[in-house]
DNA sequence: GCACCTCTCCCCCGATCGGGGGATAGGTTA
DNA sequence: TAACCTATCCCCCGATCGGGGGAGAGGTGC
């Protein structure tokens, strides 16, 4: 079910970013042999940021380490100011540490630069359609290990107590509903801001919103 | 994710339901191409009741324009009498009013017949799983027209303060970041919150998240 | 048994918010 | 022109929040 969705008449559009020439030529060239529709080259993150929000490409191939501004970094920003472009970030190494970083960042893909160029393609078509890719070498690392340390293990009663803060409750208010004091309450408040890394607590049911870990 | 859902392990069970047997054809080989089980065809509406009720298809892809039956009236039988079977119907054109009437009529999902391939194979696997799909181009009439006419009208200082809310800062910071009083930020945090009707700051922030109006 | 987590409750205190009021300037539209 | 909306700024004041601390009961896991 997808908000975003590729004409699959029409060739993906793409923009290729990478601080080496030679790379952004070798790729480019690779794309279009592929039957995709570079529109546009950057070498560096600013100038990536630039062009994507400009001309909206359905997909962004961006290096993950540039100058003025980090793949990361583009990908954070596009996905709050040009949502309808995918960003997939692509690196010469990775690990999970970076993997997350990258998808946490709004990213929607990730792919090594050894992999095969097969691999490539299909990672730009999964993306423009409007899912995610993971490079399976990544993805198996992923799998084995931290993909649920990844989000926040928020407990039963920090859920209930965001969800009751997102209809706009109090403290006292949350309280009297869960049958618990309002102190209490509070101290739900507080954990869940922590692991969810916010400084408030609408900041918090934000997070927790855009996360679905409450509805 | 409903109630109902479709083994993902096994391909969709769908019946083709048109009265033009080359429409038929074509449409069969695009879905069996793309990994689509076809169980069944059929040429009126008559003659697709009777096979979905029967085979009981997982989805049953029926032309909204058909003899002895239409298919709006197809979906409005099959959902009383074979529920488990999602009626996906589809047009040439479509306007609000066949969209709503389609939907009233339990139809699970509505396409149009000059979407995407890529949709159309998006939209069976949507509503086999449970879902309900509506074709891009009717969903952007619709939201443009009705929906978007009963969304509070937030204006775009509103939304500024309402974005920033929802990254945890304090009317202070936030006027920092906009150059204007806190007194200011405060004054648009309580006119978005009067706007969407909610008690904190943190109500209107998951309201406006939650409607899309600000990401 | 001990470590760890969850859930519960309590304290203090400064910072911030929410509700009420009003005001000025600029733009749109009837 | 008058009515209306938007954006900006200001006041008072009680309620609530956020940060810091602590603590006990109950459960899980090694």
């Amino acid at each position: 079910m997808g908000l975003v969705s590729a004409d699959s008449t029409r060739p993906v559009k793409c923009l290729v970013a990478d601080d080496h020439p030679a790379m952004r030529r070798a790729i480019t060239e690779i794309l279009v042999a592929s039957g995709i529709d570079v529109i546009g080259e950057a070498s560096d993150g600013e100038e990536a940021l630039e062009k994507i929000e400009k001309r909206k490409p359905d997909v962004a191939l961006v290096d993950i380490k540039m100058p003025r501004l980090s793949g990361v970094e583009v990908a954070r920003r596009v996905s709050r100011s040009t949502p309808e472009t995918a960003v997939l970030l692509y690196s010469g190494y990775g690990d999970k540490a970076m993997l997350l970083e990258a998808l946490d960042a709004g990213a929607r893909g990730f792919v090594l630069k050894e992999a095969p160029l097969v691999d490539l393609h299909r990672a730009i078509k999964t993306v423009a359609e409007g899912g995610t890719y993971v490079d399976p070498v990544l993805a198996g690392a992923l799998a084995t290990s931290e993909v649920a340390m990844r989000l926040p293990k928020i407990t039963q009663r920090e859920r209930d107590v965001l969800r009751l803060l997102a209809d706009g409750k109090s403290n006292e208010e949350i309280g009297k509903e869960l049958f618990i004091s309002p102190e209490t309450v509070r101290t739900h408040v507080r954990k869940a801001m922590a692991k969810l890394e916010a400084d408030t607590r609408t900041e918090a049911v934000a997070k927790a919103l855009r996360q679905s870990l409450i509805a």
